[in-house]
DNA sequence: CGTGCTCTTGATAGTGTTCAATACAGGTGG
DNA sequence: CCACCTGTATTGAACACTATCAAGAGCACG
């Protein structure tokens, strides 16, 4: 059991099921995958580039972050996750991880071993849908960041990665008030948007300034969610939820 | 049959083989899908983002790209496909394309309807496995590049790009004496490279003339992989080929 | 109550953009 | 076969966004 009282993989269960109704059988079967619970400190690799890992991880809490590092030593994240997302479902059929992800926040994470997932997968080829779907919306969120990251400007490049992590919040109930935690430094969203930390903390205040968000600590607050989305550009189409959420 | 001669989806069957052998039933089913073949001009799109396409397109010859436009009007190519690739794979599980895809050479498409791929995949789980990986690679290309733009300088981005074209070319055979045709303006360059074409032009020259390069027409030739790759921190862990395709 | 990290702020420098003009190249029509 | 047309490539100059450097302030933690 996690702190939140749920037997671990419901997260997991439910969100497959926002994606098509699963039957009691399949239900069952993913409630009896085995999981191995740990809990990590923040900034601790999970796995690394190069490793070949044996399973596969569901964030329980906590949010965790893939990046890579350059030659030059710089990094580059190239995607968060939140709980219920599986950071690195991509090693079921990638043997060789061409990527790192890492605890940004103190983090539970549930362990399931490849051999089940292949199993249920085999067993039921609408659970394996469900788990190539996930990965599909991974490739989605990486085509936009790399478009913002290409073609945006910092400024509304920040503003975009406020408005998916609210909505992307949202969809696992993380969000109260418009307003949510973000256990980021501005090192942290320095490495996402492809900036430098000095110009995340002024295109903070610039957002700030102009009334679009408010921060106290680690909470965020979106003060003006049509302004900040049209800031950012966004448009939830790439996060492929099925209701769009919206403010 | 195309104009190599081969039945359309022999491309793909030697695709899906190289990543696992596969039994004869199913590449006799492979070889008996439905397919549609086309060709089409340059700066065609196949879909458009907001699409809710029925078939996926298998690309048998030329050059497609996937892009995005923001709201200023900025166009960031998130990926090209060569030969044997299929661009929108993801629309089987993914109902709304999220992006568009449009030829930049001229092209010859086999188009696959999706109940056909969805039928070929219940029966035979193993090929549903090549296909999610082929998608699993695709973002594995994105997070590379994403890394690139984020955070590696347009001439490193450059290098990287030739390195990448250059084994994926080799890959499905289309690479002679390290020369290979590259049939895009600098204007698509510079938009997979998030890059103004102008400096697009500066960077190639400036390839040139540290003789990594060479170019005529649309031909361009690998003069010194061993410093191309380095220029371009290039590791080919991330397009994980079989064999790792070196010169 | 230091120590170390994060956040801020100011100044300087650089990579890359935008604008604009010119040269080139391939394809078309007479 | 040549003039013509249009898109692409090239070049120069001014400018902009953002990085880098440096230093001080705020905060959490032991």
């Amino acid at each position: 059991m996690t702190s939140n009282g749920k037997a671990p993989n419901t997260l997991m269960i439910r969100k497959l099921e926002s994606i098509f109704p699963l039957s009691d059988e399949e239900k069952q079967t993913l409630a009896d995958l085995p999981i191995h619970v740990t809990r990590l400190k923040p900034d601790r690799d999970i796995v690394r580039i190069g490793d070949r890992p044996f399973q596969s991880c569901l964030l329980l809490e906590g949010f965790t972050c893939v990046y890579k590092i350059t030659a030059e030593g710089k990094r580059q994240i190239v995607a968060f996750h939140v709980p219920g997302d599986i950071p690195d479902l991509q090693s079921l059929h990638l043997k060789v991880m061409d990527n790192s992800v890492a605890t940004v926040s103190p983090c539970t994470l549930g362990f399931i071993p490849h051999e089940a997932l292949h199993d249920i997968c085999n067993r039921f080829p609408r659970i394996t849908a469900a788990f190539w779907r996930e990965t599909l919306v991974d490739g989605s969120i990486f085509r936009e960041w790399m478009t913002g990251i290409g073609r945006r400007e910092a400024y509304n490049r920040m503003a975009h990665l406020l408005c998916e992590l609210l909505l992307r919040l949202k969809a696992v109930g993380l969000v109260e008030d418009e307003t949510f935690d973000l256990p980021l430094t501005q090192n942290e969203l320095a490495d996402a948007i492809g900036a430098s930390a000095v110009h995340v903390n002024r295109v903070l205040q610039e957002l700030r300034g102009d009334g679009l968000i408010r921060s106290k600590g680690t909470q965020v607050q979106i003060l003006d969610w049509e302004r900040l989305r049209e800031a950012g550009d966004f448009d939830p189409l790439y996060l492929h939820l099925r209701q769009d959420g919206n403010a």
